[in-house]
RNA sequence: GUGAGCGUAGCUCAAUCCGGUUAGAGCACUGGACUGUGGAUCCAGGGGUUGGGGGUUCAAUUCCCCUCGCUCACCCCA
């Protein structure tokens, strides 16, 4: 056993996870790029005022589930749980909403929520995110809910839902959980424990619970689609117009609710079919009051965030894992001691000339060199003895096919790079 | 935070139910058959605090308790 181990809900990314997190990440944000975003980086820690203010002080994220603690000032610090507060921060505070009215930014990062770990569901995970601010024009929802289809597109992930849906503007939500806890009345007593709990912090998500007894009553309950301004309504009739435009299939969802507070108006989720309990891959919607909140000029905004770890085993659930690519191109090889120093600056020479290649410093006999070679993959054995030193030539080997030829530097150079 | 299942070699697993000699196998690794040629084959070898601690017992990988860890689900969310 090893006498330090990862912190429960870590991971360490080793070859060939770090290569495939890496290239999907690299596909996603330039799908993502296509649209016009650009990348913003901000902090890991942030203090923690932001994320109580603008997720909501009630959510489980803000109350159990943020890595909080004091640094050395005394300041109330947190490790991000996630990324569309910081982002709308730093559009505040670098005073960006007053150069530029509209503004796409795309961010990638870890994240920490302090959970207790499942499948899809870590303590430090990663997300890329979206967000557009400065634009309330429902034509733009549409676009970015065909962004996520892009991606998912690009990747080849194929066995997924689209869930839409509305919570509604800030008066809209106001006036829906009053209508709901009237409706409700004294039935609440027959709703489950978490649902009672519910009815004080998230109403809404009384929709979403599994217990028999709360989907009965919840079916008698008003709907939220029914209940929203003509505003409300005529923005996601034009979101649900626009996706049909775009040949986008989705699902109106009549209750779905999103867990942070900053939402108003058009929400969605992408659930992957093959996913077990945690099957949201990619989330977002509209937060319109959002940088007013944080003390800018009211913006309207829309963003999403997708989670790499999920989007991940979605692609391994659909058999889509790329293979294991060792990048050994060419492999330097000496026959006996003296030849060490030629192979050891041939291999400097191939990697100045771009080609990925590696050496064996075991000093070890032709064989085991080989086997090296095979091991790491590499598609040319380079060898140099005696004879070869001697003609100023080198034995180019085929890895694959165990053809093998004399030939000059320069030849050789050339096929390896083919 | 709640619940269930599981921790045996680097990896995947067996032996655990019903306690009993030296805890086995495959893969991987090291060496040899083959001192200028890898993958295949054969032979040999190294590797274990059975997660940790305590208890019961003549005897614990096996039974009991505690603890740590992993996995999945609830909750929550990307």
């Amino acid at each position: 056993m090893a006498k330090y181990t990862r912190l429960r809900g870590t991971t360490d990314f080793i070859p060939p996870q770090s290569e495939i997190l890496r290239s999907t990440e690299n596909k996603i944000t330039e799908t993502i790029k296509t649209f016009g975003f650009r990348e913003i980086i901000t902090p890991t820690l942030e203090r923690k005022a932001l994320f109580t203010r603008s997720i909501g002080e009630t959510t489980d994220i803000v109350e159990k589930e943020m890595f909080s603690f004091k640094d050395k000032g005394g300041r109330e610090v947190v490790l991000r749980p996630e990324g569309t507060a910081p982002v709308v921060r730093a559009y505040v505070e670098e005073g960006i909403y007053g150069r530029q009215k509209f503004v796409r930014y795309f961010y990638r990062g870890s994240f920490f929520r302090y959970e207790k770990p499942q499948a899809g569901r870590e303590r430090e995970f990663h997300q890329i995110g979206v967000e557009v601010l400065g634009c309330r024009s429902p034509y733009l929802d549409a676009e970015i809910i065909y962004l996520g289809v892009k991606i998912l597109e690009t990747l080849a992930i194929k066995d997924f839902t689209l869930e839409l849906g509305s919570v509604g503007c800030l008066q809209d939500r106001k006036a829906f959980v009053e209508k709901l806890k009237v409706s409700l009345g004294n039935r609440v007593d027959l709703l489950c424990k978490d649902c009672k709990r519910r009815t004080e912090q998230n109403p809404l998500r009384i929709f979403d619970c599994k217990v028999k007894e709360c989907r009965k009553l919840a079916e008698h309950l008003p709907s939220l689609l029914d209940n929203l301004c003509n505003d409300c309504k005529n923005h996601l009739h034009k979101v649900e117009n626009t996706l049909k435009e775009l040949h986008v299939r989705y699902h109106l969802h009549p209750h779905l609710v999103r867990g942070l507070d900053y939402y108003t108006g058009i929400t969605f989720e992408f659930q992957h079919n093959l996913l077990g309990a945690q099957n949201t891959i990619l989330a977002g919607g509209r937060y319109d009051n959002l940088v007013e909140e944080i003390g800018g000029a009211y913006t309207p905004a829309c963003g999403f965030a997708l989670g790499l770890e999920r989007i991940l085993l979605a692609l391994k659930e659909e058999g889509k894992t790329p293979a294991d690519r060792n990048g050994i191109q060419a492999f330097a090889c000496y026959v006996s001691e003296k030849e060490f120093l030629p192979a050891f600056c041939l291999t400097q020479e191939l990697r100045k000339r771009g080609i990925t290649s590696d050496l064996d410093y075991s000093g070890k006999n032709l064989k085991h060199q080989l086997k090296s070679a095979n091991r790491v993959k590499a598609k040319y054995s380079v060898i140099l003895g005696e004879d070869e030193i001697k003609e100023g030539k080198v034995l180019l080997k085929n890895m694959d096919t165990g053809e093998q030829k004399l030939l000059s530097k320069e030849e050789a150079i050339e096929i390896i790079k083919q």
